[in-house]
DNA sequence: TTGTATGCGTTATCAT
DNA sequence: ATGATAACGCATACAA
């Protein structure tokens, strides 16, 4: 093959631990043969090999990026690739391999082989196995994204304040009639945005009701045909604002309302979660909670590293906040008949 | 650690290499035997080392998704990501990792250090100094997507003939006056959907004019802002209808419409390429160009595995029909004023 | 059909 | 500060 650490070490002269100790830049090694075997690693293109590095340290060198969500829940969603970004930036720097791994059978794969020296965990559920199965095994492991166990670190947006928020926004514009529209209850995620729902309404003293559409997955046809026949059989009125729990579920509320003539935001308002790039593409444009997705991702990335290098934690959650982007989905209520009130 | 194949070895009563054989499936050990072995395997739950399968082998196990584009342009994409669901589903069945590399960084680290066995390269463009050096190392490499040179297999979409079939639609439903939105030059994709369009144009024996805008990334927003130039500056009128070599491209061009009160489709046709989800959310809904995404994935991978396997590869490119599918952005003008022509 | 012995490239322990 | 050498866990050439 290539060329080996034996081979730097017979140019240079001396013995293959010496080079190792340059390579790993351990200690114990003087200025001059260390500035040497450097010169000469360059000069004939050395390169350690990875696996048996691996089989000494009985590390991989790879970070498993897994959730047991289908692909395109996760892969395809801006929301989560941006979190990648912010992964991989941390991750490249630190010379480890984003290892992606979406399917069942390539987890089962990942856990029995070792293959991964550390696990980022995403759109986890608590009755995917996977999450006992990771707790058994000594695998480092962050969950990225809400989570309400205190089994693993957890670096998340802020679901509970950021829909909390945007319900304060629809209520300074004028909104009393509001409902959410919220994915799976088995999401820790859409828990925690009912949570921030309810607390935002009660705080306001507004009568107290059910208003909650529950749609079964975070997908916008998903929501739009629940919102479909939220508009045909539900007796009640429709209210005049509506939070969702995603942008994507905001979507398809978009494409129902389009269908059924019901304007927006003259009719009704909306607005939704994550601020992904076609919120900008939608008409009108989707007034929407934004965070900092590259932030939580190489939060994440930096957490992992640590917990694999042995370090402790010091904070075992990192809840990164939420912020309003305005754009053309609410309307304000206070200014209805061109009074200002 | 946990158990070795030495220990399989002593717990059946034979030595490692029989064990090895019965792993690797190789020939030359008696059923009883493998069978009595087999079942010692699963009871003591043995796993066999990555790393030093890797060292013995000159193997990793790894197979590089390598795209030179930054992050979004295309793993927030989601034509990018239905292939990479493709690609998964058989990268899972031979045991391999998927390794994403979306940074220079990174990408020179796995060619230095051969952290893998092949590459799946996406959205290369000629320019890229990634093309050349992999062509020097030895590295099995699948471009996937466009291309034009000979010196890499290729699996791709067919851009040309998909645009010529957009083309020939929009002539069927009576548009005479059709301009192309394309991606940057420096992109295979973009020049051989140039080449599909002024085919499918000049076929039709109209007059050949460069109606074609060129942005420079596909990128919705780049796209938008190259549409709102040309229908602010640009002296020649609209078109009837609009090609787009990407759906990213028609949404930015619905947005630039519909701020300048250009009704779609009444005013102006669209047609996008690629169907992507989102494209079923936008209002109107977009009529665009579909292929099978998860068999260009799924081929892909195969073709690699292959080639890492040393057999010769009897298609050295691989190219998939797209079809037509239809939906709101095109107006028929035959049926003007309500007769049918 | 099965076993023995050696190599794969690196790191780490123990000398010196 | 540096060197010799034994692991690390597996695969395989060769021997039996």
């Amino acid at each position: 093959m290539g060329i080996r650490i034996k081979d730097v070490a017979k140019a240079a002269g001396v013995s293959t631990a010496t080079v190792s100790r340059v390579i790993s830049g351990k200690p114990g090694v003087g200025l001059e043969t260390t500035e040497r075997i450097k010169n000469i690693i360059s000069e004939m293109g050395y390169r350690p090999n990875v696996s048996a590095r691996g089989l000494a340290n009985n590390q991989t060198c790879n970070i498993g990026i897994v959730s047991p969500r289908q692909g395109d829940t996760v892969f395809g969603n801006p929301f989560f690739t941006k979190i990648f970004e912010g992964v991989s930036n941390v991750l490249d720097k630190n010379q480890y391999n984003m290892v992606s791994s979406f399917t069942y059978q390539h987890q089962q794969y990942l856990l029995e082989n070792h293959a991964v020296d550390g696990i980022l965990l995403f759109s986890v559920r608590e009755s995917d196995t996977l999450l006992s199965q990771l707790k058994e095994s000594r695998i480092p492991t962050i969950v990225v994204g809400s989570y309400e166990e205190e089994d693993f670190p957890n670096v998340c947006p802020d679901d509970r304040g950021g829909i909390y928020s945007a319900v304060k926004y629809l209520i300074s514009q004028g909104h009393t009639q509001i409902e959410l529209v919220n994915g799976p209850s088995s999401a820790f995620k859409s828990r925690l945005c009912k949570e921030g729902f309810e607390e935002a309404m009660v705080s306001n003293l507004f009568k107290r009701n059910d208003s909650t559409i529950e749609v079964s997955e975070y997908d916008s046809m998903a929501s739009y045909k629940s919102f479909v026949e939220r508009i045909k059989n539900c007796p009640k009125p429709l209210p005049t604002a509506i939070v969702c729990a995603s942008d994507y579920l905001a979507f398809g509320v978009m494409k129902a309302a389009h269908e059924f003539g019901i304007r927006i935001p003259e009719d009704l308002s909306i607005i939704g979660f994550g601020d992904v790039p076609f919120t900008n593409f939608t008409n009108p444009t989707l007034t929407t909670m934004h965070t900092n997705l590259l932030k939580i991702g190489a939060t994440s990335a930096e957490m992992l590293i640590s917990k694999i290098n042995g370090s402790k934690i010091r904070k075992l959650k990192r809840i990164f906040p939420m912020e309003l982007i305005e754009r053309q989905s609410v309307k304000n209520m206070n200014l209805v008949g061109g009074t200002t009130l």
